[in-house]
DNA sequence: CTTGAAATCTTCTAATC
DNA sequence: GATTAGAAGATTTCAAG
């Protein structure tokens, strides 16, 4: 299912540009990489039916929108079940100060990023929707004081193939 | 600077709309919201002015790119000074490996959200990039067996006006 | 905010390599 | 099989009301 996908340089300076901005209108793309622009049109739709490229989405600012404190909550689900876990993941997917949910190795089972409007929005959140809970046996809160996003995603150097396609 | 922005209920359709699929057309939105392409084509531009949207991204599958492994390293950097830490942050977020990084309150400064080949990939990663650093004091690195994001982003409904905007 | 027209972009087809 | 150029169809964008 997640397979490795062979990708040449014009599918790699194809993701490069559209994660720069995924905006870039194909003549763009075309123009830089050197291709027309249906071979761009074909090669994203590719990439798309391969699952290398997942969507589209839209990057907004949590603070513009009266969320201008973020948090990570380490979460400990007891006992760790299946027909425990799977409620509680649906669960906090569902919150809207929920950004993005992770099940990790470790004492820490969970680790959720929370956007809220301010520390009392905050402490609501964690007693109301976490401490409260009969499967929640802990949480530890930290602020983020900041978020940076780093450089596009490619693949390690290892990965990309000497010259051609299949 | 980042202050919060008036919205009204035809700007949050549209962000919900747009949260959902970032290629959604403007006719598309037009018709689903009520209003007419150009206004739709005018509040997002409103929006990218304001800030509330930050830019359009794709979002892809680092698995398929030959990186099917996530790790988050929990790293204490001492002494927590700033002409340290600048340069630290700048040569994390610098790496390909980097997805994205967090200054947080508690005993561990920063987290990082690292994407690998394997585990001798991110053994590699955590020694050359981090424990081997002079400024860097400890690392914890935590796997990421499953990610999920979350539902749109949306202002918490107190801070939804009533009715018209400015 | 809307309409409607102009400019631009996407997408398809047929032909080529 | 992949790519191209060019045409046809959509979409975006602008000007005017």
């Amino acid at each position: 299912m997640s397979e490795s996908v062979v990708l040449d340089t014009v599918d790699l300076h194809i993701l490069r540009l559209l994660q720069n901005d995924a905006r870039t209108t194909y003549r763009e793309i075309a123009a830089e990489v050197g291709v027309a622009a249906s071979t761009c049109l074909d090669r994203v739709a590719r990439l798309r039916r391969s699952g290398v490229i997942l969507g589209h989405q839209l990057r907004l600012d949590p603070a513009k929108l009266g969320r201008g404190l973020q948090a990570l909550l380490s979460v400990q689900v007891r006992p760790h079940r299946r027909e425990l876990i799977k409620p509680f993941v649906e669960r906090i997917r569902g919150l809207p100060e929920s950004r993005s949910l992770f099940h990790l190795t470790g004492p820490d089972d969970y680790l959720v990023l929370v956007a809220v409007a301010d520390t009392a929005d905050l402490q609501r959140l964690v007693v109301d929707e976490f401490t409260s809970r009969p499967e929640v046996a802990r949480v530890e809160t930290r602020l983020v004081f900041q978020q940076w996003d780093c450089g596009p995603l490619m693949p390690p150097s290892s990965a990309i193939p000497p010259a051609t396609r299949s």
